[in-house]
DNA sequence: GAAAGAAGCTAAATGGATTTAGCAATGGCG
DNA sequence: CGCCATTGCTAAATCCATTTAGCTTCTTTC
């Protein structure tokens, strides 16, 4: 009975189907038919007919009516892929939910909402071009397809791009490069001879960059070639898969740079099943986008942790953008650097790992 | 010159002050003067004055006007509080975005927003009481003073209440009782004499309900009073801190229950520098809401992890409270249990604890 | 010089819901 | 019986932006 494609039903329609007008259908619908003095019976018909008729209220019209007049709602959005980690979107959404709870007064009332879509499809995202629906949003995560379609699409409404640069639109990413060649550099300086890479199947612009950074770097200096694994999905049992395979293949790693911190996880464990002690065998080098990685055993290095500190740089933009004040087309974060225990140099010889000896970190630029 | 409280700019006042049309007015401020051909001079006009007053588009009045007819939108939310741990947070939006990427169809468009709370005071959250802003919403991580405000108040819009019970609304919770007393047998039978619990200073029900169930039990089968610790935060660091500081004052502890995840992986840093071995000095249960419990070193035996569990009761329930389906009043959840290395009970004399060796795992429902 | 076409706008309808002012019918009271 | 109060409803204005049809004025063309 329902057809796929019948115009949504308004309260006009339930008013003419119970033989009253829209005032009395809307007070019963907004819970205010005692002040408004409708009768119970018909307050029941009302209702009757709402739900037969399957009637959804229109926000817009509700909200274009009631809203107080001087209070302003500014909707914004983080758009966000499927597949992206979870704690990257949490982190974000929590930055901007803290930023706009100290921008809202009584005249201005934010609203976040997230849109998620399947990384690399952002293109079939409905809604995505309508300028109907945010004041602001906010994007990340997007694959290269991504970004081609976002470079050519002309978006109704401000947005800043997290890790990617687009020409025209205002980004924030990680300072090209710096992430792939420090991890290079502090596995070389770990003395590791046959160092490699682990990453996730899908690259987004960021994991790219560090990927293609710390071969280059792993390169230039070592003269050989890193090894890189290709992890099926950025889950921890994923990387144990892909490592272990990799391992048993007899390929030697004494070095590994894990360009998400959950796969760093996962190379945790494999190691430890395959008996390698970390950093004396091997060392790893993560990312610390989570506040994990300093209770990792042995806690983890950490180059770049960026997300925190883009979606800092992201939101301020956003509201500049907003207000139509001039923002800078490109903001480049460089992430801090912890060195842990999991790429300490053992000193040379005397093969003591006592993990808690010696605890010194550093925060580099 | 600007008043705090002046009513909104609309494309009215720029067209009386430019002294054009509305219909002029709105064609640039949608990019569509070419094909309607405003002049050059006259676009030009209408963005500065646009950009002088201060104009911010009222995206209800947009909506409604050009909204494709026969295209619903259905606006869903989930309310949560600032301080409730990211991940818990990033799971419940993945299951709500992906349950409604599945359901959305050519005429119903639905979108998914976030709403943060300051823990303890969901009363003073503006706008909750509102009509106009969601079709149905999915609220967690509530305080007592939350849940009381919330048995009183009657929202306009039908809710889900996660992890509480509330009378007269929709709820799903973890069994009652359940993960506590699983918990206190899991460290009893691993031949725990001194048990502890440990859990961060904000209970919400459902955590009040773990260490309230722990207690009794561990009373009931030891007569013994387990310790409580009370940690400042969920982070590890605070929940490293209150370990620390309870081991420091010479109190034993042999069993730990960590209510939350996170505190856990504090708890395993204090007891490595202590030196304390898991399990055989130390037996650790926790709560496996994200999916690293099975890479702590050793793994972390968890009750509960229910928080995916509920989330997917929850989105089929909201969806059915949507259509004014019945549901039932409230669904509990029944989590896992995952047996795994913390707490291991050694073989008797042969303190062999290598954790390669017998791996079982066993789900309990 | 008149007709046709283009440029540059405007008037008015429209979308869905809320709310105020007010009307008609009924009941109670003196 | 007449007046007033109450009950139960309706008509119409309103919120803000978009869009269609159409109206001037000017330019071009033959």
């Amino acid at each position: 009975m329902k057809s796929a494609n019948r115009p949504p039903v308004t309260i006009y329609e339930i008013a003419h189907h119970v033989g009253v007008s829209t005032a009395a259908v809307s007070s019963v619908l907004a819970n205010r038919h005692v002040e408004r003095r409708i009768a119970p019976a018909t307050v029941e018909r009302i209702r009757r007919a709402a739900h037969v008729l399957g009637y959804v209220p229109n926000m817009a019209g509700r909200r274009l009516r009631s809203q107080r007049t001087a209070t302003r709602q500014i909707d914004l959005a983080i758009l966000t892929s499927f597949e992206a980690p979870l704690p990257l979107v949490g982190q974000a959404l929590h930055a901007l939910q803290r930023a706009v709870d100290v921008q809202s007064t009584a005249d201005t009332r934010y609203a976040v909402a997230i849109e998620m879509f399947h990384a690399g499809l952002i293109r079939e995202k409905t809604g995505l071009l309508d300028a109907d629906r945010y004041h602001g949003v906010i994007i990340t995560n997007t694959l290269p397809e991504d970004d081609r379609f976002l470079a050519e699409a002309t978006l109704p409404y401000p947005a800043v791009i997290l890790g990617r640069r687009i020409a025209g639109r205002c980004c924030v990413l990680e300072a090209p490069e710096f992430v792939g060649r420090r991890s290079a550099e502090i596995l070389i300086e770990s003395g590791c001879r046959a160092p490699a890479v682990i990453h996730g199947r899908l690259l987004t612009h960021t994991t790219a960059d560090r990927v293609a950074a710390f071969c280059r770097t792993i390169r230039e200096r070592t003269r050989r070639e890193p090894a890189v694994i290709v992890s099926d999905g950025l889950q921890p049992h994923r990387a144990a898969a892909a490592l272990e395979q990799h391992c048993s293949r007899g390929h030697p790693v004494d070095g590994l740079f894990a360009v998400t911190d959950s796969l760093a996880i996962g190379a945790y464990r494999v190691f430890r099943s395959l008996g390698r002690r970390i950093p004396t065998d091997v060392a790893v080098v993560g990312v610390g986008d989570h506040e994990l990685a300093e209770f990792f055993d042995p806690a983890l290095t950490t180059v770049a942790g960026a997300n925190e500190a883009m979606v800092a740089e992201a939101v301020p933009l956003l509201f500049r953008l907003l207000r139509g004040e001039p923002v800078p087309p490109e903001v480049l974060v460089v992430p801090p650097v912890f060195l842990r225990e999991s790429t300490r140099r053992p000193r040379p010889r005397v093969s003591n790992s006592k993990a808690s000896a010696a605890r010194r970190r550093r925060a580099a630029r």
